[in-house]
DNA sequence: TGACTAAATTGACAAACGTCGATCTAAGTG
DNA sequence: CACTTAGATCGACGTTTGTCAATTTAGTCA
């Protein structure tokens, strides 16, 4: 890259050349924003790791007395957790079972590095 | 894991076997959903991305042209990212040049992980 | 059918967020 | 000094977010 000038510039001018465009376009910055954005919560984030740690599915009925809130409240987190892909979930007679659909992360991984 | 009943528990019994506790701890979990949630905009995740595409530090007046936002709200913008330690600044004369900081994406890459 | 349970949805509310125009601070130039 | 420029801060605004109590939906079982 080329460093910035250091003499203020004349009347009108803008100060900088033109910098190049980001490499992410902007739907990929925003899918990926999305997924950061859906984990940018502790207990989504909380949530995350414990539905990873256990293979299998969870019940929401394991999850609710993890969590100093409410029941409608840990749904409503589940829910934003789904839209961005996160998770999915699957119903079972009364019972939903959450479990993470690890394509999303990998999204965000990768973009990291 | 165990896997949660299947049948409809007695009256004002929980429904599940308590389950294990997240392995996060609070702290832990605050600050990755810190960086995370920082991250969670599309013009501070391609801010991030331009500024790490960059090796070298750059000035803010470079960032502004490539955004259809004012220059307050990208200084707003900026000022989230370095609060949250992603980000890092240096003055010289009147320019302001910004750089990432890899330690914090590292944190949120090894949570990934 | 009726009583009960698990989970989602609704509606309300305060707090946080993203945005802008206006202003302020600090630094360079004549 | 007065004037200009780069960047941050302030104040206001509409929107989104996290939360709860109340209700609804869907399934179980006696």
């Amino acid at each position: 890259m080329t460093l910035t000038p250091k003499q203020k510039s004349p009347n009108g001018q803008p100060c900088c050349e033109p910098l190049v465009y980001p490499e992410v376009d902007r739907a990929d910055a925003e899918r990926v924003a999305e997924i950061a954005n859906a984990l940018g919560d502790p207990i989504r984030l909380t949530l995350v790791d414990v539905l990873r740690k256990h293979a299998g599915e969870v019940c929401v009925c394991e999850l609710v007395p993890l969590f100093d809130v409410s029941q409608p409240t840990l749904s409503h987190h589940l829910k934003k957790l789904r839209a961005a892909g996160i998770v999915d979930s699957e119903r079972r007679g009364l019972w939903a079972y959450y479990y993470v659909n690890p394509d999303a992360l990998e999204e965000l991984s990768e973009w990291l590095n």
